[in-house]
DNA sequence: ATGAGTGCAAAGGCTTTGCATTAGG
DNA sequence: CCTAATGCAAAGCCTTTGCACTCAT
């Protein structure tokens, strides 16, 4: 997606729930946009020392719940924060127990779709009503072999 | 798995860490052995108020690490155990947003197997080496529908 | 006896919150 | 103007750790 639909998008999510799109949510859009990967809080002031750390945590909160950021927890002490997965497209992630990073990746469409279609009915089986699913690998990547 | 096998198999794999099989860490296994859901710590306390908390943490950390139990994260603020999968079998995760609790449940295999293709084929290809995968349903439990 | 295990209390460390200041609309 | 947002510092809260005591071998 294109970094000028990012921020529509973003101030339209944004404003529904009576927020602006100020210049720390731009930025921390923008870090997440360049980013390959999920990134931690020490990662995103890293990458932008202007950044307050209070501020950056606060502000991440009201960007997941305009549904603009996806918050992910790992066995790490940090948790990463991606774009939601409709500006993203769908993915799953590989984590590395070694360093903690997180990696993105794909599976093909014809599993997705028989996936989907026996989580559906598991989630119906126990009245459960999904609002995503999660399917992650967990292990050592190459650089923690 | 019958409790008499389940303690065996914890003695060896905690005799394999130099370590001993003690009553606190036979009553946890007990208890994740009788939870049909993975358990938080203060879910542990409240069933056997015999346990400190220190000790329960610890010694959840020693069969993790002997291979007994499994640590799950989720967006709760507790993490939850549960005895490892080769103990009680292969299965997923339901996970509820308003309450936090965790539900098993499992997929088709015939899906599993498509998954475990597709998933090789991905970790492969990112040099990524898999110690499990992780398949979780976010959402909504009956309960707080 | 002697080292592992236990439990209380205190410390760690990620994240959240209080509050005075700044700025966006 | 005036309310939301910011940033510093302090507090919260789950989890880990220090230390003296206990227990099993």
């Amino acid at each position: 997606m294109a970094a000028t639909d990012l921020h529509e998008v973003a101030t339209v999510r944004l404003g529904g729930a009576e927020q602006r799109y100020t210049r720390v949510r731009r930025a921390i859009v923008d870090l997440l946009a360049a980013a390959d990967a999920p990134l931690s809080l020490p990662q995103l002031l890293e990458r932008d020392r202007s950044l307050a750390q209070s501020s950056a945590y606060r502000n991440l909160v009201v960007l997941e719940r305009a549904g603009v950021v996806h918050r992910i927890v790992t066995a790490d002490d940090f948790a990463r924060y991606e774009l939601a997965e409709d500006l993203t497209g769908h993915h799953h992630h590989l984590m590395c127990t070694g360093c903690g990073e997180v990696r993105d990746f794909t599976v093909p469409a014809a599993v997705e779709a028989d996936l989907a279609r026996a989580l559906a009915a598991a989630a119906a089986e126990h009245g459960f009503s999904v609002e995503h699913h999660r399917l992650d690998l967990v292990g050592r990547c190459a650089s923690c072999r």
